[in-house]
Order: C-alpha cells, then sequence, then structure tokens
DNA sequence: TATGAATGAGTTTTCATTCAT
DNA sequence: AATGAATGAAAACTCATTCAT
C-alpha cells in the first residue's frame, strides 16, 4: 500500500479512536492489533512506532475518558457562582451527558467481553473523582447545607456505588423500583450521606429527564 | 504415567481448588490449562474430560464461591433468634471473615490481571446478596429500627459501594482517613442509609477488629 | 449408566447403523467416536468391543452397502428367465431405487466432507459390480444382442462414468441438458459402446421415472 | 532463526510447492502443517500469513494443477490449423503427459490417503475440461466427423470415466485385458460413443506408447 | 514516519484409544 | 459384554512483536 504521511498526532489520535471502537465491539483481549490496523489502514508496523504495545492503547483509551472527565468536573469544580449543592448536580449532569454520549459506556462495560476496560475505569476514576468531589463536599460542609464528619469516604462511596448513575439492575428487575423510583431513591441515600435537608436536590434541578 | 482412577466428583473439585489458586495467583489469562492439569497431576484430556473449557472452570470457582456466600447468608438469614439489627452484623462479619479466609479475595481480585474474576464476581454477588439483603432491611423497617422508603434499593447501594468490606484506598490514603475512621464512616453512611439510629450497630457489637 | 446387555449382532449393528448415519451427516473425519456412542447410547470402551478401530466401522459401513449391492446384482444376474438387455436394465433399476432409497447417496457422497466414503466406495464398487456387469455383456454378446470385443471394459466404462445413474451435473446445468435428456443421452451411450440396436432398451423397458 | 525476507509471490509459491509434494507423500491429514514449514525453513506463523487454513494450500495446490490443464487444452483448442480429431488426439497426449510427468498423480491419487485430493479433482476437473471438451465435439459433428445428439453429455462420460486415462484396474488384472488392449478398448468406445468412423483415432496419430 | 513480511512461542482443544473395574 | 475415567500426543492456529527496508 502506499505510503500515507500524516501528522503524527493526528495518526495517534485516529488509531486510539478506533482502538477504542473495537475493544468496546469486541472486547480487549478479542480484538488483534492487525484488527486495528485493518481499519485504521496502517501498517503493523506502524502501530508499534506509536505505541509500544497493545496494553498502552488501552490506556491511552482509558486516559483519555478520565482526561475528559476530570476537565470536566474541575471546571464544575472552579465556578465560584456555583453552590456546593449546584456543583452536586452539574458533576450529576455532567456524568450521566458523558455516559449517554458515549452509547452508556457504563453499562456495558459491564460484559464480560469488557472485563479489562471494566476493571481499569474502576481503578482510574476514583483517584481523579473523589479528590474534586470530595472538596465539594468540604464546602458544603462548610457552608451549612452538608453535615457529615466523613467528606471524603462520602465522595468515595457515592462514586463507588454508581449512585450518580444509578442505572443498573442486575437481573433485579422485579425486585427494584422501577428506574423513576431508583433515581429517586439515589437522590434520597446521598442526601442522607451527605446530611443534606431531604428534598434540596430536587429543588435545585436534579429531575430524571431533564438532566440533559 | 500411571493412570490413577478417582471419584469423579473428587477429581472435578480437585481440579478446581487447583485452578483457583492458580488464577489468583497468576491471573486468569496467564494460567495455561497444562499449568493446572501439570499441578493436579493428570493429563490434558482429563481436565476436558471434566471442563468444556477453560472458561468454564473460571465459573466453577466463581459458582463455588458464590454459593458459598449464599448459604453462609442464608443461615444467618434464617434464624429468628436474631433481630434485623443482628442480622446486618451477622451479614458483615461473616463477609469479613470470609474475605480473610481468601487472603482478602475481594482486595487483590482488583488487579489488572484478575479483571475475569472481578468481574464475573461483580455481576454475581448483587443477584445473590440483595434479595436476602434487602428482605432483612425491609424487616428492620417493620420493627421500626430502620426508616426507609427503598430497602432493596439501600441493599443495592450498601453491597455495591462494598460499604461491609470498607477497606480500599485506592491510592487516596492522604486524601481518606485512617482503616479506623474509615469504618466508623462506613457504619455512618449505612447508619443513615438505613434511617437507623446513630450509634446503633457499635451498640449489637459490629466494631472493627472484633469481628471475627 | 445402567449396563444394557445386548445381542452382540445387533449391537455391532446398531453401532454401524449410527455410524453411518453422523458419518454422512457430518463427514468420516469430522464424526468422533464420543459422537458415535452418545447416539448409540453406550460407553465409550463398548465401541472398542466390537471395533478395532474408527477406520474398521467406515468399512463396515462400506462393506454392508456393497454387500447389499453384490446381493441384489447377483440375484438378477442368476435369473436365467432374463434375457441380457433385460438383466441390465434391471441393473440399472436397482441400482437407481438403492440410491433413491439413501437419500441419492451417491450425489452428495460428492460433497467435500464425505471424501473418505467417496474413494472408498469408488475403490470397492468395481472389483463387484464389474464381473457381474460383464459376465451379462459377454452373454448378450453371445445372443447377438450385442456386439464389442470388449466386453469387461465396457462394463468398467459404464460403472466407471456411472452411466447407469446418469445425474450429476457438476455445474453445468446451462451447457448439459435436462435430467431427460441426460437420461437418453445415457441410454444412447450404453447402446453405443455395447454395439446394440438403438432404441433397443427403451423397447424392454428403461424408461425414466418409471424404473423403480 | 534468521529472518529472510523474500518476494511473497515466491515465498507463497514455494509454500504450494512443498505442500503439494507432502500431501502427495503422506496424505493431506497426514501432513501437518509443522512439516510443511519446517520443510520450507520459515516460520509457523509465516505459513498463515500467507495461508488462512491448511484447506487453502490444499485449494492452491489444487488450483494451480486444474489451471495447467486449461491452460494447456485452452491452447490447443484454440489453434485453428487443427481439425476436431487432431485436437482429441491432443487433449489426449496433454493429459498423458500431465498425469506422467506428475508421477502418476491421477493413479495413486486413489490411495485411502489422498481421499481429500481426489475428490477435490473430480469435482473440479469437469466444469474446466466439459465445456472445452464438448465445443470440440460440436465442431467435429459439424465438419461430420462425428455424430452424436448428445456433444456435451459424451463429453462428460469421456471425462468421467477417464476414458482418456484409462489405465486404472481396479484389481481386475486377471478380468481386464492388458495395456494395450485397455487402450484399444478406451478408443473403440470413444468412436462408438462420438459416432466416428471405426479406427480414425489410429489414423490420427493416436497410438499407444507413442503419445508422447 | 511508515511498511509489511516474518517470527515463534504459546494456547486451547480434540480425539482415538486404553484399561482398571 | 460393558463401563467410563483417564490418557497424551498431536494439531491447527493466534498474535503481539520485531526488523530490514
Amino acid at each position: 500500500m502506499s505510503r500515507t504521511v500524516k501528522n503524527p498526532d493526528e495518526r495517534r489520535s485516529e488509531i486510539i479512536d478506533i482502538a477504542e471502537e473495537l475493544f468496546l465491539e469486541k472486547g480487549y483481549e478479542q480484538t488483534a492489533v492487525s484488527d486495528i490496523v485493518k481499519k485504521v489502514g496502517v501498517a503493523q508496523g506502524t502501530f508499534y512506532y506509536y505505541f509500544k504495545s497493545k496494553g498502552e492503547v488501552l490506556n491511552a483509551v482509558i486516559d483519555r475518558h478520565i482526561e475528559e472527565i476530570r476537565v470536566g468536573l474541575e471546571t464544575i469544580a472552579a465556578r465560584d457562582d456555583l453552590s456546593a449543592i449546584e456543583k452536586i448536580v452539574g458533576f450529576s449532569t455532567f456524568l450521566l451527558k458523558f455516559n449517554k454520549d458515549r452509547k452508556n459506556l457504563f453499562d456495558y462495560i459491564h460484559e464480560d467481553r469488557n472485563a479489562h476496560l471494566h476493571l481499569k475505569f474502576e481503578n482510574a476514576i476514583p483517584p481523579v473523582m473523589i479528590p474534586l468531589f470530595g472538596q465539594i463536599i468540604k464546602a458544603g460542609v462548610s457552608e451549612r447545607i452538608f453535615n457529615t464528619k466523613y467528606p471524603m469516604e462520602a465522595a468515595l462511596v457515592i462514586i463507588n456505588s454508581k449512585l450518580v448513575l444509578f442505572e443498573r439492575t442486575y437481573g433485579l428487575e422485579g425486585i427494584l423500583g422501577g428506574p423513576e423510583e431508583r433515581f429517586n431513591a439515589a437522590i434520597d441515600f446521598i442526601e442522607r450521606i451527605l446530611g443534606a435537608k431531604p428534598g434540596i436536590f430536587k429543588e435545585y434541578g436534579l429531575i430524571r429527564g431533564r438532566e440533559l
């Protein structure tokens, strides 16, 4: 094939794009480097010019997402026109949108073949999100809107239990309530954990379906 | 090699044992079927006489753990000499012990190489634990010890966030409190989520370090 | 499984039956001994009690067919109430019926996966059929109905080219005539090879569609 | 092993050559891919770089032969300095030579272990040869040298019964005539099938032993 | 930067066959 | 006559990675 020279950053980025597509479609293990290069339209060697190994692209894929999340949340956290409550609503809204834009990434990352992405995410998200989230809770405590002795741990629980994305049912459809009720439950739990006034999140605009 | 005939159940069980050991030691992907049979001391074919594929032993390994957990929790749940609070303390105690007995299974299942076990567990545990746990919360609500409109969802959050095993730090050591404080935080959150009287779990004996 | 004792001949025959079914369905190589015993409902070892090897059942399968053909043709050949012409018509009729009864065995034995059966047949049929067929041709020559210096070779050509089963088209549908025409062509060729009077086979009742 | 880079076409061709050698020597099933690469002197992976599967080389082997036959026959068919009779003599001569050059390929392809090659050939040859051969017969009919209503079918019978290579005896040595007589019989049959003047092929030079 | 031919260790799996019971 | 657990060699194929160009 004729050799196509491109801006290295573009090329790198292009490879990450395609890799992500394929990882999600077929799973990381099931995606061969040859699949990636075929779809990108470059030679096998080109891949290794840009990445030391297959694992490294996986990291790049994850990193890019984490980075997007970080930037999004930091932007919200930095705004001084928002109260702690509003920032948390902002976080939630941002994450719901982030997830939807990626075709419910956080949902189907639970499928067997996505074990690798899943774990990488699960390990990478807390270090990025907890400090930001915890800081806002702390601020909320100062503002006397929240009331907890454990702001950081609260952040961890809320993130970890995916309360902000309370969507999965684990095959418990008959047992759990419907989406609406699960959403309300999530808000209730967050309010309780944070020691906030019941109903305050709704007051501040966190309403299911209007999030985006 | 000389042929050793064994009771099929024993043999099967023996293979599962060794497989688990190796999966945890080297990771699922990194464990070859040949590693397993070598350690068990049987021929390659024997493995495939008992399991259709490598994946099937993984399932058997997981299933066995899940089954143990199920039996343990069901036993506690069935006791009518215990109040809801005591049962939850019992659950927590059981799981902490289960985890320690397996060399902190739930901790180091988070390592990269254990992505498969991790995800399988994460998907298999809720369907088994939520109904049991939720039922007890419901009972507690009836007993007026708990107060929540969302018992099942509460169960899900508590399980999912691993509040009963509040051990991991995700590299946030400087930010989160120490083990003692995290443990207290966990109890605080559970009490809040369930709408229980603050401090009630400690009263009923859930004290870190004395669990076992 | 409980042990079922059967008449050895029945059991043997039963194994051959099932083996044939499977060989035709999946191909010889693709049929595992374990497939056979599973379908028969006996243990793996039982198979080897009756047959030394997998190849031996294949032979048994072929032999049984060849034997049926031999008996069928010999019966016809032995009748002294039939002329040479009538016997050849009888042969043809017998083989067409034989083939149909076995779901067009000779047709789909050409599929890739049936390479083994195919070749075994192709090698086993001439030694059985040529002598019988050739003998009749010789008789026909004596009767002055046929006229050829090469009765045995004629037999070989007719058998080999499957003129008596002139059905396959080898993907030449556009080029060859339809079934009717191919049938007529076959008769024409046989008559010419044998030096018989044109049309004599039709006179003696060899008509397509009425063969059975 | 040191890495030798070659022109891909050469390499491919080299693999096909060796594969054919081994297939004929040991049989297709009995030849492992590892045998092939060992003999070629490349890595296992190199084989799979060029061929998707073992079966695909088999096809390549067959295709190459079929292609050679096609070219050979087409060349003869295209010559307008030859009469129909001469072309048929040419075909026969070409095939006899082709067979001899390949150490009687068509003979020992009947051995059990060559079932695959055998069947593949048997299925691949008619589509290539019948149209060419039939066309010439048609021309012969126009030239009034042949006389048959079924030129295509005649071609099929002659090819199928391997009349042009009337060599095999199927263990019927005592019953069939010797090679000379079989050769004469074959010519007799062809002449009869085509409705040609007896002896015409000899006149035109088709004489056993002088063919090459 | 980019190519793509070449590598080769490594893996799962299959299966005919054996043999103690 | 029959069982079925056990064997183990063999085989096809994968794929991340390298490297000469």
